[in-house]
DNA sequence: CAGAATAATTTAACATGTTAAGTAAATAAT
DNA sequence: ATTATTTACTTAACATGTTAAATTATTCTG
């Protein structure tokens, strides 16, 4: 845990001590516990975002939606497509705005939700007891300090 | 900055509260930071990062670079061949192990490293500006930690 | 109200992510 | 030593990331 000092400068820190490499090692470390149980269950990471979000947020037009799982407008076209196809999601068009479209899911997709729920729990609880909840908590708080400090409108 | 209680049962968190989400958002919120400037000179996000970590480590095989990068073997195969094709990387054989491929920066990709440096730095410090750097050595830190208990040899 | 500008989404094209299968070299097991 | 297994990497196929251009609906301007 040796400190790097700021650079003075303009040299490069290491990898490790930058926060976009940091951040997509963390990322990964913690995804290689979670990716076993999608894949058993055919869903992408990204897939399983977007079903995330529209489980907290219900009925949602596309872009906010794209913004909140961090997925590009196309992306996210062709995410919905599949998640259409396999009756997970229900797409209709804003009567007040034709330009928009308005995403949430279905019966089914509200319930494959919650058919994986506890096993994903249960890998947050394992992920928990090799960190430490506490730890967890503040590596958290952190974040969203980060991104309010860093979000555009300010 | 309302801390959720741990999870005593099996539901799932607010998706700002666990971890592969927070940890995206993030990163997305940092690299938006850093975007601009590597469109400005070609380089893909990957490119990028493969080269950082050539430039930090010198002459590795592939599947450590893979790793250190986050960055999956066959997108690694296909990223090798057009950072090769222009010039800023270097492929030759391990003579020791013939299944082996090393790679290394040439002297191209070091003086393109070089030549972004400033401007990266200074990117970095306005992001620093915005956070502190106190708070970022801590989320570092925290970071190093969790890779440090994830990490599968434990 | 008509035309211009803006906004939300989609399409297209190429780079990367991801899994599975294939290839070649090294190692292990008879 | 020969075969089988493992390892490192590549290829293939499809999903997603990313940018630019196209499409359709809305809003602004005169």
């Amino acid at each position: 845990m040796t400190k790097q000092p700021t650079r003075a400068g303009m040299e490069l820190s290491q990898t490790q001590r930058t926060l976009p490499i940091a951040l997509l090692r963390a990322r990964e470390a913690v995804m290689d516990y979670f990716r076993p149980l999608l894949a058993e269950h055919d869903v992408t990471e990204q897939q399983w975002r977007v079903m995330r979000v529209l489980d907290e947020l219900g009925t949602v037009d596309a872009s906010f939606l794209a913004r909140q799982a961090c997925i590009l407008a196309p992306s996210l076209t062709r995410i919905m497509r599949t998640l259409e196809a396999r009756g997970f999601v229900e797409v209709s068009r804003d009567s007040s705005d034709g330009r928009r479209t308005l995403v949430c899911l279905s019966k089914e997709g509200s319930q494959f939700i919650r058919k994986l729920a506890p096993a994903s729990a249960k890998i947050y609880q394992d992920i928990e007891s090799k960190i430490g909840s506490e730890r967890i908590g503040t590596l958290l708080d952190e974040i969203e300090i980060l991104l309010e400090a860093l979000s555009p409108e300010k």
